[in-house]
RNA sequence: GCCGGGGUGGCGGAACUGGCAGACGCACAGGACUUAAAAUCCUGUGGCCCAAAAGGCCGUGUGGGUUCGAUCCCCACCCCCGGCACCA
């Protein structure tokens, strides 16, 4: 046989393979399904091995599949939306369109020369009008059931980017993408009422096993749930609490329990009600200056906390209406105006941040709630007691626990009309609105005579207008282009003006696995009975870093599909694989950094099954890599190693089959079939059920070692007697499985080795191989045994020994003896087929 | 501060959730083959004690506990990573 040349093999069965179109599929409901996908990639360019590492182990799962005899939907796609493109246009002429394709191209090669098995006839990119024109009708139909709306608000905005940014894209008070302090602007913005599903959002997070922890627990935080009661204080106005309903300001609070001690309320600078406090006061134009000093603080610092915690008396008061003292109302500047109500009762007895504010300006300080075996004292106190506990000096409900009245305090508030129990969440609509050219144009028209009207189905897509000027301006380049602009409006048929605004690209890639199962219908998103069959996602890989904003929109848009008839799920992924990511250096690749690993010279080098064993042999999964070229190189030694084995038995695989005879089998014979199906036995629970693709290349390792160890026995024999036929049918066996459970990793050597083995019709035609439990057993094992707990001797005994026989040999054996020697034997546990404890004395 | 995940040889990582800690690989050392090198194959490789073997002791972040037996379960603590956080 020829040497291991495997860049040849790359060629020549990816050129195979897509001749072939075996990875194309087609709906089958005779068959079993399973959905494969890899979050679809930005073409940005060039894929280093960290993305193709996410690629590869989701090729690795789709070939297992498919040898499981499941019908395996395995698509790709581009994410091909994105600010990236638009600034290249802007710095150097090129249209984000040309840019675009030319890079999509290149990346597809990449993926192809990796022998990624994608169903390639379903590519999609989102930049293209068949594609974004659902997002449009998907707008349009969000619209109409009030999902989509638009109001004027503040909203994040990047100055370096020149857009909005929407919550989740926030990290830290920078911008996601460059890291510039967000500023805030006032603007009128679309939204997506994803808060309306906030609360199935979190809860179906329970139902979601197949998700890591990590990711759950970062969307629990993120959506953020907190349940708490809002309660009117009634302004103070002559002495008696007024009864207009303007005239009080609601808190929200958590801690009902606490409310005796409130002994002021504290009002974000942003809240409605201090425009009014400010026109009223004696002195507006001193008053107003403090509040919009307080405005005028860094957003982000004001968030985190590290400002100084200040406020200043409004010269109002309100009634506690629990207490029905008048309380006063100061101004602070850590109450946040978008949380809750934009005010909040201070408890400073039992909050910290009330308790510093309260010492600060001399305000009043009442204990009521008292902790177990301790009293606490208003007069000395000297930190918040925040915990819960017993109610002190709170009229009726004193001397309850805080659990209970805050379920009676909560009960009363409704029975009192004054306020009502609520559900808060940090979750906030999310804006999708983008002054930017390369994106989906929202299908919405501006009539001065009918308001704001939804582009007509039939008049969809709104095409982007190839030419626009990007001058990075922050204004959307799509007003610059009148012809865009300008049109009729659907209803009247008067002059009316189109939105100008692009959608967040984030709204492409929420519903992209659905158009994978249907990606070129022309008269609808999908066709239902399509995604019936191919959904949810079987299993989803991708980076951490979409745990939160692409896995949460693609959740909500899910619903929406929901609701409005097309699907009949309500969560599409049910196993998600966060792949952690490949370090050089011990940082993260960039070509900045300059620390990029390019997989194509790594295919030059070593072939790309090399590449893919050793990206799924040097870690789970799950797990943050660095990369090492002596690791690679490993990895094509043992494909070698395999080759020149296979090489070694071809005849012997490629010839008649002979029937094993079991009895017939010599003892290094039997112990080859025994490792084998424990082999098969191993890689199938580690590929199949734990996805631990690391350990199931250990144990082909391990094969591997046993099968070359063989070598010497097996040549000494002749032809023609009956033991070196067994060992041939015994060998054919082993090197079956081998090639077999080695396809998923190093798919192009494993065809090649199957074929040059005497088997037709590819790989896509074979089985996985199955095993016999009985013969994976072993005949006989090696039982440690212990005395108190520590190893002192190791029994081989036949695999059939009864708990008796292992007690006795045990006791009876010399190095055991020699440990209990004048001790006495308490009790012998045998934990049968693995080990004998003697424990003395 | 709250929530989640971790801490195992020189390194990447195993140990199928209570049963031989360190599989498999890297690196290193020795050997075989070779005029030589490369490639390949074989052997060794957690630490300490002992001249060596035999043997013994220690060893999975730290300290306790449960158990015949703990990397695994429980309690307390230390450190690392990720998320949320003046969220009322």
């Amino acid at each position: 046989m020829a040497d291991y040349r495997p860049q040849e093999l790359d060629r020549k069965w990816q050129q195979r393979w897509a001749d072939a179109r075996v990875f194309e599929v087609e709906v089958d409901p005779s068959r079993p399904k399973f959905y494969c996908l890899e979050m679809f990639a930005y073409p940005s360019g060039h894929a280093h091995v960290g993305h193709v590492r996410n690629y590869i182990i989701g090729d690795v799962v789709a070939r297992l599949k498919r040898m499981r005899g499941y019908n395996v939907l395995h698509p790709f796609g581009w994410d091909a939306f994105g600010l990236p493109a638009e600034n290249a246009a802007i710095k150097n002429g090129i249209h984000p369109e040309v840019s675009t394709f030319g890079n999509i191209a290149h990346m597809k090669g990449q993926l192809q020369r990796l022998g990624i098995s994608y169903a390639w006839e379903r590519e999609i990119a989102t930049c293209l009008p068949e594609y974004y024109k659902w997002n449009q009708w998907l707008f349009i139909r969000m619209f109409e059931r009030d999902l989509a709306y638009k109001r004027r608000s503040s909203v994040n905005w990047c100055s370096s980017c020149q857009t909005v940014l929407a919550n989740e894209q926030v990290v830290d008070g920078g911008c996601w993408r460059c890291g510039t302090p967000v500023t805030i602007r006032e603007l009128d913005q679309w939204f997506f009422r994803i808060t309306h599903y906030a609360d199935e959002l979190l809860q179906a997070a329970d139902v979601l096993t197949g998700w890591p922890d990590k990711v759950l627990t970062m969307q629990r935080n993120w959506i953020g749930r907190s349940e708490g009661v809002r309660v009117r204080f009634p302004l103070e106005v002559g002495g008696r609490a007024a009864t207009a309903p303007e005239d009080a300001i609601e808190v929200f609070t958590t801690r009902i329990d606490t409310i005796y001690g409130a002994t002021f309320v504290l009002l974000a600078p942003e809240h409605d009600i201090v425009r009014r406090f400010v026109k009223q006061s004696d002195d507006p134009t001193a008053l107003g200056a403090r509040v919009d000093r307080f405005r005028a603080q860094d957003r982000a610092a004001r968030l985190s906390g590290e400002i100084e915690k200040e406020g200043f008396f409004t010269g109002r008061h309100a009634i506690n209406p629990f207490t029905k003292k008048a309380v006063p109302i100061w101004i602070a500047n850590f109450v946040l105006g978008e949380y809750g109500t934009g005010a909040i009762q201070a408890v400073p007895a039992h909050d910290q941040r009330d308790f510093e504010f309260a010492q600060k300006y001399s305000l009043p300080i009442d204990v009521v709630i008292q902790p177990d075996g301790e009293i606490l004292d208003s007069q000395t106190l000297q930190a918040a007691f925040v915990d819960e506990g017993r109610l002190v000096n709170s009229g009726e409900f004193s001397g309850l626990p805080s659990p209970e009245a805050i379920r009676r305090m909560s009960l009363f508030v409704e029975k009192q009309g004054i306020g009502q129990r609520t559900i808060q969440f940090r979750l906030k609509d999310w804006g999708i609105s983008r002054q930017r050219y390369w994106g989906t144009p929202i299908p919405m028209i501006y009539c001065p005579t009918c308001g704001t009207v939804p582009v007509p189905d039939d008049q969809l897509p709104v095409v982007l207008p190839k030419v626009a000027q990007f001058t990075g301006r922050g204004d959307s380049p799509l007003a610059q282009v009148p012809e865009f602009v300008n049109t009729t409006c659907p209803k009247c048929g008067e002059p009316a003006r189109r939105e100008t605004d692009t959608m967040d690209t984030f709204v492409d890639s929420s519903w992209y696995f659905y158009r994978f199962c249907d990606p070129h219908n022309d008269r609808q998103a999908f066709e239902p009975s399509k995604v019936k069959y191919w959904l949810p996602v079987d299993f989803y890989s991708g980076g951490v870093e979409h745990a939160i904003l692409h896995l949460i929109y693609s959740r909500f848009f899910t619903r929406v599909f929901r609701d409005i008839g097309m699907v009949d799920h309500d969560e599409p992924f049910t196993h998600l694989l966060t792949q952690g990511m490949v370090l050089k250096e011990g940082a993260v690749m960039s070509k900045s950094k300059g620390n990029v690993v390019d997989p194509d010279e790594m295919l030059k080098n070593f072939g790309a099954d090399a590449l893919r064993l050793y990206v799924m042999f040097v870690a789970p999964p799950e797990k943050e890599v660095e990369w090492t070229d002596s690791g690679l190189a490993a990895s094509y030694r043992f494909l070698a190693r395999v080759w020149r084995l296979v090489d070694q038995w071809s005849a012997e695989v490629a010839g008649p089959a002979a029937k094993i005879e079991e009895a017939r089998l010599t003892e290094a014979e039997r112990g080859v079939r025994r490792k084998t199906h424990d082999t098969i036995r191993r890689v199938t629970i580690d590929l199949d059920q734990r996805v631990h693709l690391n350990t199931a290349i250990s144990a082909l390792m391990e094969l591997v070692n046993e099968l070359y160890a063989f070598e010497g026995d097996a040549h000494a024999q002749t032809p023609t007697t009956g033991k070196a036929v067994q060992t041939a049918a015994v060998f054919r066996e082993a090197i079956e499985a081998l090639i077999l459970m080695i396809s998923p990793f190093a798919p192009h050597t494993a065809e090649e080795l199957w074929e040059r083995t005497g088997h037709s019709g590819g790989l896509i035609k074979a089985q996985w191989p199955s095993y016999d439990p009985e013969v994976a057993k072993a005949d006989e094992i090696v039982v440690p045994v212990q005395v108190n707990g520590k190893v002192r001797a190791r029994l081989t005994v036949p695999a059939t020994s009864t708990e008796h026989d292992l007690r006795e040999r045990a006791l009876a054996d010399p190095a055991v003896r020699t440990h209990t020697a004048g001790k006495t034997v308490k009790t012998v546990v045998v934990a049968k087929g693995k080990l004998v404890n003697v424990v003395v004395q």
